[in-house]
DNA sequence: TATATATCCTATAACTTTAGTAGAAAAAGC
DNA sequence: GCTTTTTCTACTAAAGTTATAGGATATATA
């Protein structure tokens, strides 16, 4: 059950857009220097966000990255499920059909309860809140 | 942030033996059969579970497994962190000396909120509902 | 006491995932 | 044209997962 780096780092790269959201164009390498991610992986990281349209770039000399969104608007949750996937700790619980145990098997109940608990945790939680935590505990 | 198949399959085993508990002991080689579970594979998931207590062991003809516990003090939580270790999606939700920025990294604080609300509901969730789940999916 | 049965324990192997490195192409600003 | 930065693909080493296999040990029963 545990989450992966790119998940992690992902969280972390978009928090540290969102404090600079707004502003120019952030440059990868000064978030891979900020947040101690080697630059190469941070570009493979960033990749699917930028897929999935929470964060825009902008190529060549003065380029970087923006965040696409509101951070009021975006969730870790999608940021996790962008980078790793369904959050899902169980594929039946995405799709039933996949077990053919699903309808009789009490343990199914269960794990789809614990993958309500992690959406609603994950969902509840923007960037907005994290650069504010940020800032409160960097002051 | 995908359970084992290790965590599946002892939860499915011990809801099994809840099934029948108070009776006399449950081979193996029955939830195997039951439960669709490679007996080879099923004797090293009932590992952990019988040092850590869960379960309680006879050899022999006529031996097998039963639950060392009452169906109702055993929740899932216990189950899984017995066979996977820490149910935690990060190291630093247990241990934040880990990692050195966890007191003023904000996605820290998130993740420690997610590991409670996999405890929370994992830890809320008990063997004894499980059987009784199982009973009316399957009447 | 011999036999059948079941658990116990260790080794190993195939496979998948993870985490990271590397290099060159493409675009943009100066 | 030069520098900077993103883009894209390929590759690799290490670790974890999911088993399978075989023999040792213990127990009930004939």
């Amino acid at each position: 059950m545990k989450l992966s780096t790119k998940a992690r780092y992902a969280s972390r790269a978009l928090v540290d857009l969102a404090l600079q959201y707004g502003k120019d164009p952030v440059k990868l390498k000064d978030i891979s220097a900020r947040q101690d991610i080697s630059l190469k992986y941070l570009e493979q990281v960033m990749y699917p966000l930028r897929v999935c349209g929470y964060v825009k770039t902008q190529k060549g000399s003065k380029g970087g990255y923006i965040l696409a969104r509101s951070p009021k608007e975006v969730t870790l949750l999608e940021i996790v499920e962008c980078v790793e996937g369904s959050i899902s700790p169980v594929e039946c619980a995405d799709n039933p059909k996949l077990c053919k145990r699903a309808d009789c098997c009490s343990t199914h109940l269960a794990w789809v309860g614990l993958k309500d608990a992690i959406v609603r945790e994950l969902g509840k939680i923007t960037l907005a809140d994290l650069a504010g935590k940020h800032l409160l505990l960097n002051k």
